[in-house]
DNA sequence: GCTAATAAATGAATGGCATTCATTTAGTGG
DNA sequence: CCACTAAATGAATGCCATTCATTTATTAGC
C-alpha cells in the first residue's frame, strides 16, 4: 500500500499553496520539515483529544490516533506535550471549565453546593479515566481547575465557614463526587449475586428492593438511576453535616 | 544469552526430581510439556502478585514479572486466568477480606460503620489501581466482596434501615471511601498554586489556613493527614445524615 | 543582512506490553 | 489402551508510548 519512496527527489519547489485543500481528509503526503504556520499547539490538541474521546472512549485516545485526527505524525505531538499524562491534564483541566459554579455567585450555600456536585458528578462521569490523573494533579498546572476551586472556596467563606474548615470540606465533598462518577459507569446488575444469593440472604434482599423501589421506569443497561438515588442521599447528608460545621470548631 | 537449541533431543528422561532444589532462584530450564504436578494454581496466581505489588507497586505488576515470579513462562498463566484484568479481580476480591467489618456483629451502627469505612479506605488506599476495577466489577465473581456486603447489609437491617435504603446508603458511603483512597496517595502540595496565587486569594488563604491548623508534626511527601481531616469531617457527616434516614421515607 | 540558535515537522527505530498459537508432555475416563 | 483434556514451553503478533536523527523554517544577535 505505501507507495515505495519516490516523490522526495521530484517535484523540488511546489509551493504547495494554501495546504490541502483537496478535500480529502488525510492523504497528500507533507514533506518533512518545519511549516510555515505551526500545525500545532495545545489547545488543538487537547480539542482533538476530546473530540477523539467522544467518539472512540478512552481506549481510542492514543498518541498514533490523536495524532491522526490531527493529520501530523506521532512524533510530532512531543513538540508541544511531553508525554501522554500531559494530554490528559490538558482534557481534565478544560473539563473542569464545563463545571457549574454559577450558584456560588448568589443565592444559599446548600443550594450551590448542590448545583456544583451534580454538574461536577456529570461530567466526570463520561471520563472517569481522567479520576486517577486529577487526585494527584497539582493545581499549579490548570488554571480551570484552579479558577473552579477560588470560586468554591469564596463561596464556602462567604457562607460562613472558617477558613481552616474549608479545603477539608471541599476535599471531602469531591472524594464523595468522584467515587458517585464511578457508579454512573457501573453496569445496572453488579449487584446480583446469581448462584450464592442462598449464602447472602440480606444483601439479596437488600439489592431487590432498593431495584424495586428505584426501577419504575425503563431498564437501560447503565445504572443511571440507581447511582442517582444513592448519589441524591449521599449529597443530602454531607451538605447538611457539613453546612453544620459554620460555627463552631472541632476539626484542628 | 539464549543457547541456542539443543537440550531438547538430549537427556531423553531425566526425573528430574522434586523440581528446582538448586536453591536458585530460577535458573534450571523446565522442558515443555505438562509437569506431573501443576505449578499454578488461582490462590498461588493471587499471593504471587500481592507479594509483587507490594515490592514493585501496580507498574511492576505485569504478566511476564508475575510470571517470572511463578517461575513460569507468561503464557502459562493464560491457562488459570482469562487475562490481567482477571488477575486484577482476584487480588481485589482478596482484599475485601481485610475490610473489618467486626463491628457489625455487636455495638453500636455508628461505631460499625465508622470502623469498616477507615479500614476500607486505608486497604485501598495502597491499592487505587483496583479502584475502576471494583467499581465495575459484577459481585457474582467476588466471594469475599459478596460476603462483605453480606455482613454489612445485615448490620445496617438491624440497625433499623428501611430496606430500599440499604444498598443506596452503602452505596454513598463506598463511592466516598473510594474517592478518599485516592486522595491519601496524593501529593502534600498538590493545592499549592504557585505563581498564580495573586489571582486565587480566597483559595490561597484557604489552604494555607487548613495546613497551618493540620500540620503540627512532621512534614511527609504523602498527603495521610490533610486526607485523614477530611476523611473524618466526611465520615461524621455521612454516618450523621445517612442514620438520620433509619424512620421516615423519602427516596424511592 | 548574515548567521547561529531554536522551533516544528517527518520517519524510522526501540522496547515493553498483553495476548495467541503451535507444540509437547502428562494425567484421566471410557 | 486410547482419545481427550489439562498444563506447561517458546515463538510469534500487534499495539503502544516514546526517542532520535534529520529536514526545514523562523527568529535573535551581531
Amino acid at each position: 500500500m505505501l507507495e515505495t519512496t519516490n516523490e522526495r527527489a521530484a517535484m523540488p519547489a511546489v509551493p504547495a499553496a494554501t495546504g490541502r485543500s483537496t478535500s480529502n481528509g488525510s492523504a497528500q503526503r507533507r514533506r518533512a520539515g518545519r511549516p510555515s504556520a505551526a500545525l500545532l499547539d495545545k489547545a488543538g490538541i487537547t480539542a482533538a483529544a476530546l473530540e477523539l474521546v467522544s467518539r472512540k472512549g478512552y481506549e481510542g485516545l492514543t498518541m498514533a490516533a490523536l495524532a491522526k485526527a490531527l493529520d501530523v505524525a506521532p512524533s510530532a505531538l512531543y513538540n508541544h506535550v511531553a508525554s501522554k499524562q500531559d494530554v490528559l491534564l490538558l482534557v481534565e483541566d478544560h473539563l473542569m471549565s464545563l463545571v457549574d459554579v454559577s450558584g456560588f455567585e448568589a443565592g444559599p450555600w446548600e443550594d450551590a453546593v448542590r448545583t456544583w456536585a451534580w454538574s461536577y458528578r456529570d461530567v466526570f462521569a463520561e471520563h472517569t479515566p481522567l479520576i486517577p490523573v486529577i487526585a494527584v494533579l497539582p493545581v499549579t498546572d490548570a488554571p480551570q481547575t484552579l479558577a473552579m476551586y477560588e470560586t468554591v472556596s469564596k463561596g464556602f467563606s462567604d457562607a460562613g465557614f472558617p477558613q481552616e474548615r474549608i479545603v477539608p470540606a471541599i476535599v471531602a465533598l469531591e472524594s464523595f463526587i468522584f467515587g458517585s462518577a464511578y457508579d454512573v459507569t457501573a453496569p445496572e446488575d453488579i449487584f446480583e449475586s446469581g448462584s450464592m444469593a442462598d449464602s447472602t440472604p440480606h444483601f439479596t434482599a437488600a439489592v431487590h428492593s432498593s431495584a424495586a423501589s428505584g426501577a419504575a421506569g425503563q431498564a437501560g443497561k447503565e445504572g443511571g438511576r440507581q447511582a442517582d438515588t444513592a448519589f441524591s442521599m449521599g449529597l443530602d447528608a454531607l451538605v447538611s453535616g457539613l453546612g453544620a460545621l459554620r460555627g463552631r470548631a472541632e476539626y484542628l
